[in-house]
Parts: C-alpha cells; sequence; structure tokens
DNA sequence: TAATAATATAGTTAAATGCTATGATATTTT
DNA sequence: AAAATATCATAGCATTTAACTATATTATTA
C-alpha cells in the first residue's frame, strides 16, 4: 500500500515545471539537478505522463518541458492515475479480464470500494497548484504557529 | 498501492471466526476450506495477528480459534496495520532509521500526510461487526434497491 | 496413544521496483 | 553544415516483495 517512486518523482517533476514556466522550456537536465532524481530515470515517467496532453515538448539546444495545461486544472490523482496505473487499493475493482471469481458474493468488497473512493476524492481535490501555493506561503513565513 | 493478500486474507479470517464464534473454537482447516484459500497460507498470517491478542488458541483435537475480543471492537484499520505493516502511503511518513533527506524541505509531504489520515480515519471506522451485519443483511434481502 | 491441530523454519517462483547503461534520433544554435 | 543539446528507445540488473508450498516438530485431548 504505497505510493512509488514514479509517482511521487512525477509530482516533484510538474510542481518544477509549474515554479518555473515563465522561463519557456525547461530541460530534465535542470529539474534533475534541482530535485536530484536521475536524469535517465525521469526520462521513463515523461512519456508516462505524455499520454495525457499535460506537457509541451520542445526538442533540441535550448528545449526541454513546460505544463500545457493550468497548474490548477491538473490534481494529484490524475498524475497518480497515471504513473500508480489505477488508485484502486485492491486488482478487484479494476475488472480486467482475470476477474477474482469470489467477486459475486465477496464480503469485504464493499470496504475498498469505499476506500477506493475516499482515496480518489482526496487526492483529486488537490491540484499542483495548491502544491506551488503551499510551498511559496511556507517560504514567505506566511505560516505562522 | 494495494492492499496484499495478507490482509485480505486476514479480514476474511476474522469475518469467518466472527460469524462461527458461537461453535466454540475453529480450526484453521476449516475456515481455509469455507474462504477457499491454502490452510498453509493462512498458518503465516496468525502469528501476525497474534501478537495483537485479538485470537484465542487452542491446541489439540477440537482445538483451532477464536475471537478473543468483540467484533465491534476489532477494526479493519487495526487488521491492516498489522499485517501491511502500517497504512502510511509512502515510508517516509514511517520515521525509520533510513529516513529521506529530502524529508526536511519536501513540497510534497503534506499530500501524504493527508491522504494517510483520509485512509485511516476511513479503514478505522469499520469493524469486524460491520462487515457480518452486512453480509447478514445482504443475505436476508433487507437491502432493497 | 493415536489423532488432531498449532508452530517453526526454509524454500520457491514470479513479478515489481528502482534504478543504470548504451545508443539512436531529432532539433536548434552557431 | 556542424556541433551542441535534448529527447526517445531499449536493455539490463540487482534488490525486494508477494504469494505460496514443503517439511518437520511440538502440543493437546478424545
Amino acid at each position: 500500500m504505497k505510493i512509488s517512486t514514479k509517482g511521487r518523482y512525477a509530482l516533484h517533476m510538474l510542481v518544477d515545471l509549474a515554479e518555473h514556466c515563465e522561463e519557456g522550456f525547461v530541460s530534465l537536465k535542470e529539474i534533475a539537478e534541482r530535485q536530484k532524481i536521475s536524469k535517465k530515470y525521469l526520462e521513463q515517467i515523461i512519456p508516462i505522463l505524455n499520454v495525457s496532453g499535460i506537457l509541451k515538448t520542445n526538442r533540441g539546444s535550448q528545449g526541454g518541458y513546460k505544463l500545457a495545461v493550468a497548474p490548477e486544472k491538473c490534481s494529484v490523482g490524475q498524475i497518480l492515475r497515471l504513473t500508480e496505473g489505477s488508485l484502486a487499493p485492491v486488482a478487484c475493482l479494476e475488472n480486467e479480464p482475470n476477474e477474482c471469481p469470489k467477486l459475486e458474493n465477496c464480503d469485504t468488497i464493499f470496504i475498498w470500494e469505499g476506500l477506493y473512493e475516499t482515496i480518489a476524492n482526496y487526492l483529486d481535490s488537490i491540484s499542483i497548484k495548491d502544491i506551488v501555493d503551499r510551498k511559496r506561503g511556507i517560504g514567505q513565513d506566511n505560516y505562522v504557529i
């Protein structure tokens, strides 16, 4: 019951892009250095995100990536669905070909359905903008205990 | 981000015990046959649960297990904490020796803290009794759409 | 005392995780 | 056009986890 590095690194990458969106295209090299993540590993995460069209790409010198959507339109749930494959806490909820034969009269499936909904609602309620805002807020000492 | 078979089987086993609590000690053989789970695998899950004292054990002929606590006192969260090790969605929240060096100024840790709380609250709100009740209710056609 | 049942330990297979390594291809600046 | 920069595509690998299976031992009781 853990979020993988793929999902966590994807978020860090998108937050980095959102923070530097004024600077045009941002290269993976920069992101990798700032976030202290292997650039080669980030290169593998990029195509996972790219299928959903949240990134703009430019090749060549001075190339890189930028967000294709507004940070407030991009939810954590959306990103994690891509990187984790699904937010479902059990495979039984992913109506796959090899479905559990006991599903029809499973005593506990309602628990997982409820958990699934709880998790999805929570993660969909947070956007990349929320992360950036919070970071700025803390940086400017707007948060006082 | 998946609950393992250990956790799911543990729940099925406890529900089975709760349903047959009138019959004295219930053997793993019976549970394994009813729930269609390998008895040998269940034997490995038992000691995980046993540390918390929610089970009574009797050896020998006519031996087996029974719940040591009332089903309403036993939450799904409690069981899954044992079998999954923790309900935390990221290792960073398990304050272990090999702590993440970036934790101090991690931009996203608040997301995982919130998710952790959301998950824990939900799972702690459901008890073994809730599962049994719901099963009986559905069996008696008390649920009409 | 024989049957039953729990306990302990070790082994196994398969898949997933979290990378690293190598090289090709595309684009842009000079 | 060439050099530099950047993305894109595969393959490999070491470690861990998952999900069992197997064997043997120990304890209890009808």
